[in-house]
DNA sequence: TGTGTCACG
DNA sequence: ACGTACGTGACACAA
């Protein structure tokens, strides 16, 4: 019988590298370690390394580098790879790292002084090849797949590295019609580009392939010169002949390097897992260690500890309820849930984390117990999610007293990034290692309450995880001047929040239901109607089926490609509008699918028992300060054309209440001039002039406002949300549909006649590359690593980000004490009237009709007294039987 | 799960 | 020479 052929795998260290620096150079950034060292190509170059190893299994293994600039082919040939960008420095330091990566994978890495990483790799397929082994090679480079032979297979990297091209003397046929020992003649003939070796003047790859299906070698075709008809290629075929045999010899991978080392030194070790864990940790690469085998020495996982060693609890009990410390004191609680969405949530415990001890219950109505109550009252409450808790908390009757510290709330302002709502996570961001609440309670289909063991376990692992990390948060609250942001806005934010949640809004469902109906007869009509058009029935609702039936079927042009195929948006549709009748048809068809799948269906399911709709708002999720919401979203209700009739089915809760709605005008654009100190701009708000019509007079250069056409303040108003956006010229023109250089005169003109704007972005971008990060009015901070990128795109969004955040960050701050003193204000006039949804710069209450009088004095003045800016805030207010008419 | 699309400020 | 306006969430489709 005969043996298994032995394996050799030989990989092109310089090429792999180059290639897996490149797969994710756009991620530069997120591969760096807490010192600065980049990681990007070993994290790359090891996953590879993981897979090539696993599918070959090789019983030898060899990684070739280049040993240095100069080789005997740059003596042949001054210029050989001459005009070769520099490698980046952040690749250089990465490559003592891959080689001791290969170390501690246990795969011999090697060099040669004057020869190239392809000449070893050459040399030793051959000797692999005699020895009677089966040879694998991997590399980014094609021009080694010369060396392919029945027993030599070459892979090249494809796609970055994502994918691995095979070549045989098969595959290498079928793709350029010459056999792997023809490439050094096509490679002579041609030249090389990016090696920098001419080959023959204008011939090029389709010219060299015809002469060598003809002639088979370059030896062979100047031997026979005189068979080619006189022409200029003759020509220069002669002309440069010397020059075609130096390319030639250049492009040959030499089998003859005098190697030092032999295939007995090749033998694959196998990986030393202490050292690569070793290694993976110094370089932070968390997801490599984590596919190491679990280490006998090393700690254990947060939820083995708390699984194996739990934190000392008590079960708490109606029974034993008088053992609560009679002290008062910081309490660590939390009402525990199952889900997200805590409105509806099974409520599946709560813990007390004392002083001494953790109080732990299954029980959550046992937090009813007054006794328990009176005795909550009196301690400092210390929680995950403020807002959560107490929305949870009021479904069991309950008012929790109220909260001290938040740590999610705390987390979210030191740095928005870390805004997780998994508190395992958040304490792993802050160094303190705890279970995520994902590995206790599963997740998906498997989420469920743990054994009662590991539940408690869990529960006394957070409650001291809450104490611990406390304090720590109000210090670095403190030295980032940001307690008063906490204290004074975010943690009252939430008790106002919870409320307009808990409150709801009502939906008029039946009212909901009838425009459904009439949404999907019109979509019928038009489903009908368009299947005509297109000839053939096929699913709407894809856009790759879509783009097939426009582009392919119907012949219209293509303005432009997405990533998966043609785009098919409203951008593109308009443009196509006069190209067909089906074109308007399915823009039709689109605007009311989208109302009724998201804004009939979607708000309907959303209704919870009570009639309602309740939002949640994600207080610690944007990056600048702003809220979000979710479920439904409520921030994102049509109010522009037909759509706009959604807002009929938001009724007030009771007969002969009104909907009254109040929003900031222009708040950013005022913020803006506030910050930027810009006189112009602060006396069109002080004269409260219309702003854009203002702008347009300074960038069409007017005398008067009466030559304002709507036309130039439609594009003045662009221009302004332009300057608000961090503009570029490209945007603006493409915003408003003029060309570029025209936008870049707007640009231009506004900076003029708004000099200190100028003068605020270009301090921004100035203040976010001194300091790392941007703050609002209030301190809300937001770090932008991105604006030392290399990477030009992602560096101007950090650029963009940084004029940006300040501005979009304090409009939210101001609404934000509005809503804090507008709960209050309702509070203390003793009114029915509440307030039920934010939008960014809007509010929206309901009320009795009787109190409509008294918001419309009361709410703008509320708003726009918030905060005292250099210019006045403005603020307009209408009420009406539902949303749609209280504007 | 990622992508395209579209709703809001 | 590059690709490009800021911040969000939900739905449907196609893997």
């Amino acid at each position: 019988m005969m043996a298994t052929m032995k394996k050799l795998l030989l990989i092109d260290g310089n090429s792999v590298a180059f290639r897996s620096f490149y797969a994710l150079y756009n991620q530069l950034d997120r591969f760096t370690t807490k010192d600065g060292l980049h990681t990007n190509a070993v994290f790359v170059f090891n996953n590879l390394l993981d897979i090539i190893v696993a599918k070959e299994q090789p019983d030898a293994a060899l990684v070739a580098f280049d040993a240095g600039k100069t080789t005997f082919r740059t003596k042949q040939f001054d210029d050989y790879k001459g005009g070769r960008a520099k490698t980046p420095s952040e690749l250089l330091e990465q490559l003592p790292l891959i080689k001791r990566l290969l170390d501690d994978h246990g795969i011999t890495h090697y060099e040669l002084p004057d020869w190239e990483a392809d000449d070893i790799i050459g040399t030793m397929a051959k000797a692999g090849e005699e020895a009677g082994w089966t040879v694998t090679v991997v590399t980014g480079d094609r021009d080694l797949t010369q060396l392919t032979t029945a027993a030599v297979t070459v892979q090249v990297t494809v796609k970055g590295v994502g994918e691995l091209e095979t070549y045989t003397p098969a595959h290498v046929q079928e793709k350029l019609g010459i056999t792997p020992a023809q490439i050094v003649d096509l490679k002579g003939l041609m030249g090389d580009t990016s090696d920098n070796y001419p080959g023959v003047t204008k011939v090029g790859e389709k010219t060299a392939l015809k002469l060598l299906e003809q002639f088979g070698t370059m030896e062979n075709l100047y031997a026979n010169l005189d068979e080619l008809k006189p022409s200029k290629m003759k020509e220069h075929l002669i002309e440069d002949r010397d020059q075609a045999f130096m390319s030639k010899d250049l492009a040959t991978i030499r089998q003859d390097a005098p190697v030092t080392i032999g295939l007995s030194d090749l033998a694959y070790r196998g990986p030393d897992i202490p050292a690569l864990r070793d290694l993976y940790t110094e370089l932070e690469m968390r997801q490599a260690l984590a596919k190491l085998p679990a280490d006998p020495a090393a700690a254990p996982t947060a939820a083995a500890v708390e699984a194996s060693a739990p934190a000392h609890f008590v079960e708490l009990t109606a029974a034993n309820l008088e053992t609560l410390p009679a002290k008062p004191g910081q309490v660590s609680f939390e009402l525990e849930m199952l889900d997200d969405n805590y409105h509806v949530s099974p409520l599946i415990g709560f813990f007390l984390g004392t002083a001494d001890v953790t109080y732990v219950s299954a029980d959550a109505e046992l937090l009813t117990n007054p006794t328990l109550q009176t005795w909550l009252a009196q301690q400092t409450l210390v929680v995950f999610d403020a807002k959560r808790n107490q929305v949870a908390a009021h479904r069991l009757g309950l008012e929790l007293p109220p909260i001290d510290f938040d740590v999610l709330l705390a987390s979210y302002l030191l740095n928005p990034d870390q805004n997780s709502n998994d508190f395992g996570q958040i304490a792993q961001d802050h160094d303190y290692q705890l279970a995520f609440d994902a590995d206790v309670y599963g997740k998906g289909a498997k989420r469920a309450v743990p054994e009662q063991p590991a539940l408690f376990a869990h529960f006394a692992a957070k409650a001291q995880a809450l104490a611990t990390l406390t304090p720590h948060l109000i210090a670095d609250l403190k030295d980032q001047n940001q307690f008063d942001l906490f204290t004074d806005m975010e943690l009252p934010l939430a008790q106002v929040l919870a409320r307009m949640e808990m409150q709801g809004i009502t939906l008029d469902q039946a009212r909901l239901r009838d425009m459904g109906k009439q949404f999907s007869q019109t979509i019928k009509v038009l489903e009908e109607k368009i299947y005509g058009e297109a000839g053939v029935k096929f699913n709407l609702n894809s856009p790759k089926q879509l783009g097939e039936i426009l582009f392919e079927k119907l012949n219209l042009p293509v303005i432009k490609k997405t990533k998966t195929g043609y785009s098919t948006s409203v951008e593109v549709l308009d443009q196509l509008r006069g190209g067909h009748p089906i074109v308007q048809d399915i823009l039709d068809y689109r605007a009311v699918a989208k109302l009724n799948s998201t804004y009939v269906t979607g708000l309907l399911k959303a209704v919870l028992p009570d009639g309602k709709i309740h939002t949640r708002y994600l207080q610690t999720l944007t990056q600048t300060g702003r809220l979000s919401s979710v479920d439904p979203n409520m921030q994102n209700i049509p109010a522009r054309d037909e759509g706009k009739q959604i807002r009929r089915a938001f009724v007030p809760s009771q007969p002969g209440w009104q909907i009254f709605s109040s929003d900031y005008s222009q708040i950013e654009l005022r913020v803006l001039a506030h910050i930027s100190g810009d006189e112009n701009m602060q006396e069109a708000f002080r004269e409260d002039r219309d702003i854009h019509a203002n702008t347009a007079m300074k960038i069409f250069n007017l005398d008067s406002p009466d030559q304002v056409t709507p036309d130039m303040r439609r594009q003045a108003k662009a221009t302004n949300f332009g300057i608000v956006y961090g503009i570029s010229d490209f945007g603006l023109a493409k915003n408003i549909g003029i060309s570029r250089k025209q936008a870049k005169a707007f640009i231009d003109s506004y900076f003029e006649q708004y000099p200190k704007v100028h003068d605020y972005m270009d301090k921004m971008v100035q203040v976010a590359r001194d300091q790392g990060y941007v703050e609002t009015l209030f301190h809300r901070r937001r770090y932008l690593n991105q604006i030392h990128s290399r990477n030009f795109n992602l560096r101007q969004f950090a650029e963009r980000t940084a004029m940006n955040t300040p501005i979009q960050g304090s409009a939210a701050d101001i609404i934000k004490v509005a809503m804090i003193n507008m709960q209050q204000m309702l509070e203390a006039e003793h009114l029915q009237s509440r307030m039920l949804l934010q939008v960014h710069d809007e509010l929206i209450f309901e009320g009795p009709e009787a109190e409509m009088a008294t918001l419309a004095k009361l709410v703008p003045k509320v708003m726009d007294s918030a905060v005292k800016l250099a210019i006045p805030l403005k603020v307009e207010s209408s009420y009406g039987p539902d949303w749609f008419q209280a504007k």
